[in-house]
DNA sequence: TCGTGGATTTACCAAATGGTAAAAATTTCT
DNA sequence: AGAAATTTTTACCATTTGGTAAATCCACGA
């Protein structure tokens, strides 16, 4: 069995699993969990339903494995926020980068997303462990930047949530974005821009 | 047959049409389209299954209905920006509004959410019917605001864009909100003043 | 080259699910 | 009350779906 035992995973075991997750982040963040079918995960990875089942104890599986793997790239851009920079570069950073993570991983995104709008009942624990720790050391790091007047006064949470809210808005909304803008347009340079100059405002004086 | 035909709905079906919906609105929002079963409305309705498809034509028949009608509740708070008031206090009230929606309907939130996430398959002619040619009335006139030198410049599509994000998001991701928040404290509280200082910072100099 | 263990396929299955037909029950109207 | 229409239940059905057992295939090291 390729799960359970020690041993180093061969070339083809590395190769189909990534094959797998790959087809099945497609399958997921389209349909959602219960939308997703095996069937579908194995015919878009180019392999047999059996023959996933060989790599994953099941369908319940490979949707942890992917939100386990998923939280650690969703949580790099915070991380990446330096207690020794200019707060509000800073914080303008974050957004760019929480920004430009919703361009490049919008399958990503929406599979966060759409676990989270259901009540994240197969992520709530990594929640816990990986995210709440992460947001508490940030929240504090934020109210520390304030009581040195080095940001105006606001609620910490409510800013990451806010930051949160609108970069993620392009990926997750992004069938009514693209009906609402203009054919063709890039939503992501001007959404760049309008997040930076709206951030901004908020963070000086 | 209660659909298809002229004739005014009885007591009955008025009843339990609703009853369904109510039902179809709670199964639809925690589980999403594909997750939720006939069976599940049924039972949480008070109804057989067979029963309720004598109310409706199907699954999707539910889901559509649900979806359109929320789609006027949905609107209704940017209908209700007013031309002749003054700008900065018209987007203002406009997130208060949109806010109160997310904390008094987030059933509705969630599962407009989920559907927008799966690419709206289902709603889709609405939102180009309904939310579209309002959507571009109100971004007409935040322009004609900001030449009339009112408000200052920004996009008026990534302004709207921000405020349904930011306020949506406390329904959308409330388990998430939930478990980074204190317990026992109301989001939405914190949540209107951090919002209302943060657009108003951005829209007004 | 041949054996061995990992990889893949074939052939299934049980449960869940959306839906239907028709009988039975109930309400409504005269 | 009794006929007619509406509403509800009972008994199904076909398909889909997650998952399994066992046979077969195949890569690779001795």
């Amino acid at each position: 069995m390729p799960d359970g035992s020690v041993k180093k995973p061969s070339r083809i075991q590395r190769r189909n699993r990534s094959a797998i997750l790959d087809a099945a982040l497609n399958v997921f963040s389209r349909h959602g969990y219960r939308g997703a079918t095996l069937d579908q995960i194995a015919s878009e990875a180019g392999l047999s339903k059996p023959n996933i089942l060989y790599y994953f104890d099941g369908k319940e599986d490979i949707h942890v494995t992917l939100l386990s793997q998923l939280m650690e790239t969703w949580l790099d851009p915070l991380v990446e926020m330096n207690p020794d920079g200019d707060p509000v570069e800073e914080i303008l950073d974050y957004v760019q980068r929480k920004l430009a993570m919703a361009k490049e991983l919008p399958r990503e995104s929406r599979l966060f997303a759409g676990e989270i709008l259901q009540g994240a009942p197969r992520i709530e624990p990594e929640l816990k462990n990986s995210l709440k720790p992460l947001f508490d050391e940030k929240c504090a790091l934020i109210s520390a930047w304030i009581a040195q007047d080095r940001l105006p006064p606001l609620d910490p949470r409510h800013l990451i949530f806010s930051i949160w809210a609108t970069t993620q808005h392009y990926a997750d909304f992004e069938s009514q974005v693209s009906l609402l803008l203009f054919e063709g347009e890039d939503p992501y340079a001007n959404a760049s821009a309008h997040l930076d100059a709206m951030f901004r405002k908020l963070l000086t004086r």
